[in-house]
DNA sequence: CCAAAAGTGTTTGCTCTACACCCATGT
DNA sequence: ACATGGGTGTAGAGCAAACACTTTTGG
């Protein structure tokens, strides 16, 4: 394998190699269930290129920091999270991703490890740091953000989707104990209105056997009380490899 | 986002930048339908670290090169396949995962985005360039590899098994014409003995309506002949977003 | 009592599975 | 003729979509 970590520089015709500096970019999700909305984490950046421009919150990594390790470290500056899922996405690395490849003379290539993180809301206090603006925006309301930004989000938003339908991603974000109609919102407001009928999620769910019936029930405003249910991470143990539908 | 993309060395405390060598290691894999066997495509290091070992198909990315392109590029400089397949399959970029990182007094960290590929077996020419061994092995009589290879193949195995039954990759790698059971087999030696039964298989396949039959018969020994089919890509892209089951 | 939310049940049609069976060819 | 692989059909189980209905609360 000849070209495979040749030592830095080669003089050989047409193989100058790249000069890379590697940052980490979050798509930080949540679900705000109060207003029915999905949202996800911006800052606004405040250097060059694109000043004033929202951006996905990210990091250059640092020595000795894994890319996993940064994606965490940005996290839990911009938000105080306990509860969330986090994963990587995709690695954006194309040549002319970053304006300031052009400009340096020394042709220095930007390439993103993208993560995507799945936040509790209710708990995701933000972190103002007295300069930076910091905000979760709706993602059927987003701006142009900097960069490939809107790329990498489109990317993470379709992940989501696809993580909610077929992995249990759903309880690292709700509470220890939740009703089966959060749950069904929850999958409503980030899956469209028309998903799946109530009644029909609700025995699908339960068929499955992972969420177990606490007995308590709370009342919230008008209607029946419902339960109370608890994630049985025991009881879906067995089903963690098996492909799962929750559609 | 102050902490995005800042200039390259900076001197706050704790946050020294890494300084990062960029590669792209290959995950590629092939059917051989007359042995039945699934097959990825090794190369033997001839510099240290790890000389002598086999390894991933990799390379450092060059000047204007896109992390796609660098893939394609080791791809042909390997084999000579005209039908194939490629997409990003991880990045693996966690401190110590080559030991000149150790050894460089430079720290400088060795980041691998790594990529799966399904080539056509049959038309898929080694290219040997004299000094590199280079070879197919069977994914389960896997030798030791440099690196953290044999974990980015185990990472790419999985990938594949999940591409094949969601979406049409199989098709990339068939010939134009094809039988049914050619189809089958191929299943069958990615993803075992018993994920389905012909019988089933074959009516789900054509159900879904995008295999059309030319007419054409072919004989392989005894048997009654079988007949070709053609994938239709016209027929098929109605179905491009919506969640396939091939199982 | 009525509206609202939670929870149960039923009907209809489909898909998956597992086989049994027929068809066309080489030897 | 018979073994071999290709291709068709079917009965039963189970699941999913749609929707009607009951239960339990707050006002």
């Amino acid at each position: 394998m000849p070209r495979t970590h040749r030592k830095t520089t080669s003089s050989l015709i047409g193989e100058k190699l790249a000069d890379f500096r590697v940052g980490v970019d979050n798509a930080i999700f949540s679900v705000d269930t109060a207003q029915n909305r999905l949202l996800v984490l911006l800052v606004m950046r405040h250097e060059e290129p694109f000043l004033g421009q929202w951006s996905l919150p990210g990091t250059l990594v640092r020595q000795g920091e894994s890319l996993e390790d940064a994606a965490y470290r940005i996290l839990s500056e911009k938000i105080r999270a306990r509860n969330l899922y986090l994963e990587q996405l995709y690695t954006f690395g194309g040549p002319d991703r970053d304006p300031r490849e052009a400009k340096d003379s020394y042709d220095v290539r930007y390439l993103s490890v993208s993560y995507f993180a799945l936040v509790r809301f209710a708990e995701a206090e933000l972190i103002a740091d007295g300069v930076s603006g910091i905000a979760w925006y709706p993602v059927d309301q987003l701006p142009e953000l900097a960069f490939d930004h809107n790329k990498i989000l489109e990317y993470g938003h379709r992940r989501l989707r696809n993580k909610l339908e077929y992995s249990p991603v759903a309880f690292d974000v709700l509470p220890e104990l939740f009703t089966l109609s959060d749950l069904f919102q929850l999958y409503t407001t980030v899956l469209g209105e028309n998903f799946s009928d109530y009644s029909n999620f609700r025995s699908r769910l339960l068929k499955l056997g992972f969420l177990s019936d606490t007995g308590v029930k709370v009342s919230r405003g008008a209607g029946r009380p419902a339960s109370l249910y608890r994630f049985d991470a025991e009881a879906f143990a067995p089903l963690k490899d098996k492909p799962l539908v929750f559609i």
